[in-house]
DNA sequence: AGTCGTAGCTTAACGGCGTTAATCATGGGG
DNA sequence: CCCCATGATTAACGCCGTTAAGCTACGACT
């Protein structure tokens, strides 16, 4: 239901209805609707880190073609799974004490992303960079496109495709020791 | 009020008590709680468009530096109105007919954006690069940045200056001829 | 001056919503 | 055989956005 309608679709009374439960009986799993619908995000968000995992080996030694392959796959995951992804990245959550955060998938999936930033910088491929600073600017931009593709479907967008692979493009070369 | 509290935190019926008028006269004049929000952000916006003008004067001339001037501006504006930025770009809003966007300031501003990259490219700047895809890859990723700082308080991010200024360098070098 | 139309606002109500408090059934262990 | 924990329910609170119907007062026209 969550998938198909969203979360503001989704009334705990209707998905109560759904699991031919009352609604309170949620409430004996779940402390709150927000607390339900993150478990829901954790559990997508763990494929994701499970198949930037497996990128890790397959570009060994090619750390600037890993990092553009993971900024990719991130982006294609969030435009395939999109009320997860609104859910996670683009709704103010009360409180959302920073352990929160730090409990997540989320969490891994940005450690790969430093890891990969770091693994083009030991190999000297960027310009001076910070690798924290700079895997940020990389999530805060693949992030855009995803957030806007996602929730502006009337603009009249350029095809995703191309949006992706000129974004990437663009990230990597302004970031690579200017010889290239 | 919707500036402090934002749009899910302001109801009808407590705004009409503020006004000192009952819940339906708000009905009176706009069509529903979207449709009052979306002029109060139209509003706001019109400022941005308005801002964004008078840099294109006072770049004339250096058109790498007035886009960057106008990403920057349009960053820091989305960061002083968090509340009309999140109604504007992070919500999904009903139906949301490309006619919506048309007549709405947000067009103006992107119009200026596509400008002043078509006059990047017209400087030869630039390297082979479609001016709207680039515009839209351009407004995607700074769009990130803002969505990101305004939704997600507890990550600890950079400062935003920096995470600002890295953006801005690293999406210009990208997009410049390379001989640069 | 008296009637009428209407502009501007309100009252009442509908059908939801998330959530809490209190209560009930039932089955296994002492 | 009783007790109690487990797992569920019923009822209710206090909100919400929105609609339908009705009221009131004032300006224009006869």
């Amino acid at each position: 239901m969550f998938a198909e309608e969203g979360y503001e679709q989704v009334s705990m009374r209707r998905l109560a209805e759904r699991i031919e439960y009352s609604p309170t009986t949620i409430y004996l799993y779940f402390e709150d609707k927000d607390d339900l619908f993150r478990a829901v995000c954790e559990e997508t968000f763990a494929k994701l880190v499970r198949r930037l995992e497996k990128q890790r080996q397959q570009y060994e030694g090619e750390p600037v073609a890993w990092l553009q392959a993971g900024l990719r796959e991130y982006i294609e995951f969030g435009l395939k799974h999109p009320e997860h992804y609104t859910v996670t990245f683009m709704r103010r959550m009360k409180e959302e004490s920073a352990v929160q955060f730090d409990t997540s998938a989320g969490k891994d999936a940005f450690d790969i992303l430093r890891q990969a930033v770091a693994a083009c910088i030991a190999a000297g491929r960027f310009r001076k960079v910070d690798a924290e600073v700079t895997a940020q600017v990389l999530w805060m931009s693949v992030h855009g496109l995803v957030a806007l593709l996602v929730v502006k479907k009337a603009f009249p967008f350029a095809a995703r495709t191309v949006l992706i692979e000129e974004q990437l493009e663009t990230l990597v070369r302004g970031l690579l020791k200017t010889q290239d």
